[in-house]
DNA sequence: TGGAGCAACTAGAGCGCTCTAGTCGCGCAA
DNA sequence: TTGCGCGACTAGAGCGCTCTAGTTGCTCCA
């Protein structure tokens, strides 16, 4: 900096007032302070810019890593953050790099406010943290002073099975996500769905997050043999593809035989071969919403109690009229 | 800081002795500022501590979001850059976040080498990137003074031709990557592997990274008809899973009709319902080896001109021997 | 008994920025 | 003419650490 000062025949506060963009620097001066700094090839030290400044600007993310939506939330949020003037640092979880670590080092980077995505961390923990800084709780409900910015799960999994309900299927099972992030909600979404539908009949088979439980979930479901619900409502759209994979190699058709519906409208439930009907989650604005938060709890304007985006159902070719019954055996 | 000092009663100094752990202070005052900080709920900022230390031991690496095979490798890499006491800063490329904008904010935050999981950036640029500080790439062969870290692709693709032809099939597929990391490697191997096995028959379709790919590749491959061939190599295994999608809800049976080994070994290829026989890239090996090569270089040991490592090929249930053959009768 | 040697600890100058509180010169209204 | 306001620019004190070059008080050996 000091070089780039000397040479543009300026002070060092001079190129700081041309990289920072601020007023204070005549039009000649900028340029003349750029070229130089491009001469030398200079670049701003952000770990020296943050440390000087009063607020660093800096939101911090944890995202695990392998979560395929968590990668389309990422993008989201680089955009957005982006725009918003603010720098993103992120640290993964992975199964040897707990959650905890993963916000110890955010924290011990100053960042100004973290954004966990799909967190585990227990309620309590969360809360504390929450105590220190802005924490957003992307994906999960949490209560306390925790701002979350979830997709409206129960309403998500009503969706599907009105959708179910209305191509006529009367026996819909649902893959279960046990403990993730949202799961409680889509089991509530679900019952609520069925008993809108006048009482279907409910069955929770234990699933998860990735196609192996998909998979195993669909073992248990073949193994149900002719009392076989002829819908399934999968957690999310990995466990659902799990089970389709399955289900097909028994030598059921999808949807014809079974139709499925799966949960976030990850890019491969688009591919023209997969054409998964999904309950689509809005990574873009979660992540939009997710910043603004963040933006808000910062400069002091009271965000809302919580920022809760509409899924939308995306209707493709994995979900059909259940297959002829004795019930009905005008049809076909 | 300051104020950790006052309370355990010692100068800054000895403060930071003790959160760097290094020599020079007794066991009885380390517990003492220990326990003054866990009192005040006090973390050392690493910010500052960077910029104060003469080395910042930080490693910087830029992945793209969604490839699943990086998610392995960044787990190897957090856990090895934290053995070899060096702090990970990750940097995500996205379809709107360019592979260099994400190596500008590394270089920002004063990185002391710089990881490139699967580059796609110019050799030139690469070159002149590592002018600056050591680069090494990870996945994609350069040249240069970039240090690189990579599978041995071209082996891996005569491992997987070799079990093929093992097996008994004489026309064998690639389906190609394109301008991906490590394709022209595959390619060369795949065709090496051919003239080995005796002048079979080349047929390259094209692919890519995604099951989107593969799927196409798999319409290709069906519109062939009877002269399909018998088995296919896929550029890695997601391409390889889209196309099994694929022509198994064209009615093919996998491994019966045709036979399919992938590259990579992600998580999914081992899930049991997908059994899939890939050459395996040992993310594992690849994430120590990139760190390791990072260390040589920033401590003056000279690394190898090249860490080239080993593929392995998994036998799984995707591959099996042809089809009968008018020139087999006896078989089956 | 007088250092040498050592472990334990401290003072204070950086690291590369930011930012407040200026200075300086110039045009313009009173 | 005075003086005020303003744009352009600078000096220098931080920010929260690290790390070198000490100082202090021991122990231990000749």
């Amino acid at each position: 900096m000091e070089d780039v000062a000397a040479r543009a025949g300026v002070s060092r506060a001079l190129v700081s007032i041309v990289f920072r963009g601020v007023a204070g620097a005549s039009d000649a001066t900028r340029e003349r302070v750029l070229a130089a700094a491009r001469e030398l090839d200079y670049r701003p030290d952000t770990r020296a810019s943050r440390l000087g400044r009063s607020r660093t600007r800096t939101v911090g993310v944890t995202f695990s890593v392998g979560a395929t939506f968590h990668g389309d939330l990422l993008q989201s949020l680089y955009t957005h953050a982006d725009a918003a003037g603010y720098e993103v640092v992120l640290s993964g979880v992975t199964p040897d790099r707990t959650e905890s670590a993963a916000v110890d080092t955010l924290l011990a980077e100053r960042c100004e406010a973290i954004v966990a995505l799909g967190s585990t961390l227990a309620a309590g923990t969360l809360a504390r943290l929450a105590g220190q800084l802005p924490v957003v709780s992307v994906l999960r409900a949490v209560s306390g002073d925790v701002d979350v910015v979830r997709t409206d799960d129960a309403a998500g999994l009503q969706l599907a099975v009105a959708h179910l309900v209305e191509l006529g299927h009367e026996h819909i099972a649902l893959l279960d996500g046990g403990r993730a992030a949202g799961a409680a909600e889509r089991r509530r979404g679900y019952r609520t769905g069925l008993r809108r539908a006048g009482e279907l009949r409910e069955l929770v088979i234990p699933g998860g997050l990735t196609e192996l439980e998909g998979a195993s979930a669909a073992t248990e479901f073949l193994a149900l043999g002719r009392s076989r619900p002829t819908a399934v409502a999968a957690f999310n759209d990995r466990c659902a593809l799990g089970f389709i994979d399955v289900v097909r190699q028994a030598g059921l058709r999808v949807p014809h035989d079974v139709s499925v519906v799966g949960f976030d409208d990850i890019r491969q439930a688009a591919y023209p071969h997969v054409g998964l009907t999904t309950v689509r989650q809005d990574a873009e604005r979660l992540g939009a919403a997710a910043i603004r938060t963040v933006d808000e709890r910062l400069t002091g304007a009271a965000p809302g109690p919580a920022t809760v985006i509409d899924p939308e159902l995306v209707v493709r070719t994995s979900t059909a009229r259940p297959p002829n019954r004795a019930k009905d055996p005008s049809s076909r």
